[in-house]
DNA sequence: ATTTTATTGTATTAATATGATACAATAGAA
DNA sequence: TTCTATTGTATCATATTAATACAATAAAAT
């Protein structure tokens, strides 16, 4: 028993797969790898709170996590940036492969409503009953997590959804299937690579001031952190620029305002230089 | 474009599948989650040797991890385990996910002997034309990295190979696909793992010399390290049970064994304390 | 029996990092 | 002009790390 993969696949390259398929397209399941698919957890950063973008189905209250399928003409990686840019406009933003689900029972959670939801898009005519066999099938998902300046997005629902959302970490509404466990194994991804990578270049804008990446720092951890360290330790990075104060408004000494030096902060990481907090 | 996964698959539980099929039995696609497959890197030393278990083809010089499918009744970690299992005798070890990999051109090195191994499969008639076909497409693979006693490991080829052998990390031969790819990525994976687990309680025997653990350490993270330090760091974290001296014959001061606390141990990990070297 | 040798376990010291606190500078309100 | 809250930086005690030293010791060499 074994697997000696792709051989025809790759001297016989596939033709007519449709390049670019609208959204609203009916899901041709031939495209498609069978059984796998992606979910993303992007991550964005607004009013001192960390939010992950989420889609809300039509006429349910279930939520999911935007994903899709894996094009047999893309690699797993296109796809998820795909997926990325479907529902953000985004390209080429910050995005990991974390971990892939593969247990049998991982769409148990919300049963009732998923059979709902089935039968909502079978009595809609949206998908022809060869592609609700198709999407009926076991799927294992790989999950990525995405870094985005929220405020440069404009999120987009899916043709099954009414809304594509920012919601917050502390305010999480009810998720389909395993999408709770896939943003919780997110999150300690993100808590895990805050050791070793200066986040904030993605999350934040431009320019930003100290207690704005403290802030930040502290909504993904969800733990105070102490400023004069944080401060200290940061500097000591030598990977911020300063700029310009920014007057605030409020009776008291002006923040600088600060940006991430892209060379100094690539260096660092080639260096492999980890920080903890 | 959506996936509402596994509904029917949840509540139309399929019969048929044959429970523990035999290594050499013929593979039944049916069986088996299509376009996904599981490598296994598991980890060895001996001899002051990080070591690999790999698979030779038949009348080729062409090495592999050892791998698998997964079963469309059983969860991804099952099917991980029970390659395991069926290469080493080993149950309940330590094994991780660490990623997936997802390109399309993964199987691109070695092409050209992935072609002669195909044209030998099919004259060895091992396998019908539908399982041929079944193999020739395009596979997503998980890493699975798993860390084992060597001593306690009886090495069994499968249907398609001469030998399973440990190799030395430092003479691998030539892999198929990305396999050496693969194995890079678990390499690092485990480097990262060193610093929040005592790795040695699944690599050594129950009881070892400092050195022992030492020469394990310099091994995985391939650099010396300082003795006296690495001692201290070690015995502050309050693991290791000391137990009666080795005599080792040379002429000089005889090494205490050790052996690891795993309640200590459990309790460290359940705390979260990474500690590096 | 004594000396020698290589290795082990532990101590010591200097350098560095961290945590807690202090304090001067300052933008704007009082 | 004084007051207030926040910022940038300094200070000091404590903890951690790196480098080195050294006594203990098993067995070979003398």
């Amino acid at each position: 028993m074994y697997h000696i993969n792709t051989i025809k696949y790759l001297y016989l390259p596939m033709t007519n797969i449709s390049r670019k398929p609208s959204l609203k397209m009916a899901l041709n399941p031939d495209d498609y790898m069978p059984g796998i698919s992606i979910d993303c957890v992007i991550f964005g950063y607004s009013n001192q709170q960390l939010k992950i973008l989420l889609l809300k189905w039509k006429h349910q209250n279930l939520w999911t996590l935007p994903g899709g399928f894996i094009r047999k003409d893309e690699d797993m990686k296109d796809a998820a940036n795909r997926v990325l840019e479907e529902r953000t406009g985004l390209k080429s933003v910050f995005l990991n492969q974390f971990h892939t689900f593969g247990d049998i029972e991982r769409s148990l959670q919300n049963g009732k409503e998923q059979l709902k939801r089935m039968e909502f898009i079978r009595q809609s005519k949206l998908h022809n009953d060869e592609v609700i066999g198709w999407l009926n099938n076991r799927f294992i998902t790989t999950g990525y997590f995405a870094l985005v300046d929220l405020h440069k997005t404009k999120p987009e629902p899916d043709a099954l959804s009414d809304t594509c959302e920012w919601k917050s970490l502390t305010d999480m509404p009810d998720l389909m299937m395993d999408h709770k466990q896939i943003v919780e194994k997110a999150l300690t991804h993100l808590r895990i690579q805050l050791n070793y990578l200066p986040i904030g270049l993605s999350l934040l804008p431009a320019k930003f001031t100290f207690l704005d990446l403290q802030k930040l720092y502290e909504a993904i951890l969800q733990k105070p952190l102490e400023r004069s360290n944080f401060q200290r330790k940061v500097l000591k990075l030598g990977i911020l620029r300063r700029h310009e104060k920014q007057m605030t408004g409020a009776a008291n000494k002006a923040p600088y305002l600060y940006s991430f030096d892209k060379k100094k902060f690539k260096k660092l990481i080639e260096e492999g230089i980890g920080f903890s907090y």
